[in-house]
DNA sequence: AGTCTACATGTAGGCTCTCTATATGTAGCC
DNA sequence: GGCTACATATAGAGAGCCTACATGTAGACT
């Protein structure tokens, strides 16, 4: 996977990932790689600043606890991260199609 | 149209746009902007550094013309932009496909 | 005790690409 | 003369994803 082809969404993906429960960085990543079949790999480096960056637009929330001596931030979707992630996947709708369009001609 | 969602795909569109006929940079413009329905209006600033790198690159050739006294720098698909430009196309329809996945998991 | 792996978070700096803004010039119309 | 369409090009900004590094706990194995 070209690192530069996810860019623009790797919001949606971190938002949608815990959309229905609220997950720490590291199971995020865990939940990328297996809700993509394994295509999806992101480095930790890219996805701990993204969470950040996500929680300063206030999309989502983030609250520390202690699991088995090991300490985790763990992100919830808020009110606005929901309307983000609902225009996200309305966005990619239109970009695949735009895409598709100029990739795949229908003559 | 977010111009980060572009990044890693708009080499795909440049060659794609001119696979069954040369065409000079204000051209594709136009091209992406047809194909694409008006979504697409990709600034110039955009496009000929493109074409550069990809000509750099060897997956596009050039030729200078002047038709109606505009010079025009034409250009066309190599055969190593061809083998380019299918890769792109196979990668776009796995890229879709992961990234959709994790976007609406068939839970 | 020492080593290794999995778990867990984080930052600094680099890299690359797209965009904005600007520059230059021709052709044709009013 | 001024406007629009045509046509190419570069400099610099901005943003985000990546590599590499830093730090630490828990548990298994030797």
């Amino acid at each position: 996977m070209n690192p530069d082809a996810l860019r623009g969404h790797m919001d949606a993906l971190l938002l949608s990932v815990v959309e229905h429960e609220p997950l720490h960085g590291y199971a995020i990543i865990e939940a990328l790689r297996e809700r993509s079949g394994g295509a999806l790999d992101v480095p930790t480096g890219t996805v701990y600043p993204a969470l950040r960056r996500l929680e300063r637009a206030g999309f989502l929330a983030s609250e520390w606890a202690t699991v088995g001596g090991r300490k985790r931030r763990t992100y919830r979707l808020t009110d606005a991260g929901r309307a983000e992630l609902a225009g996200e996947r309305t966005a990619w709708t239109s970009f695949t199609r735009v895409i598709g369009k100029v990739l795949d001609p229908q003559t």
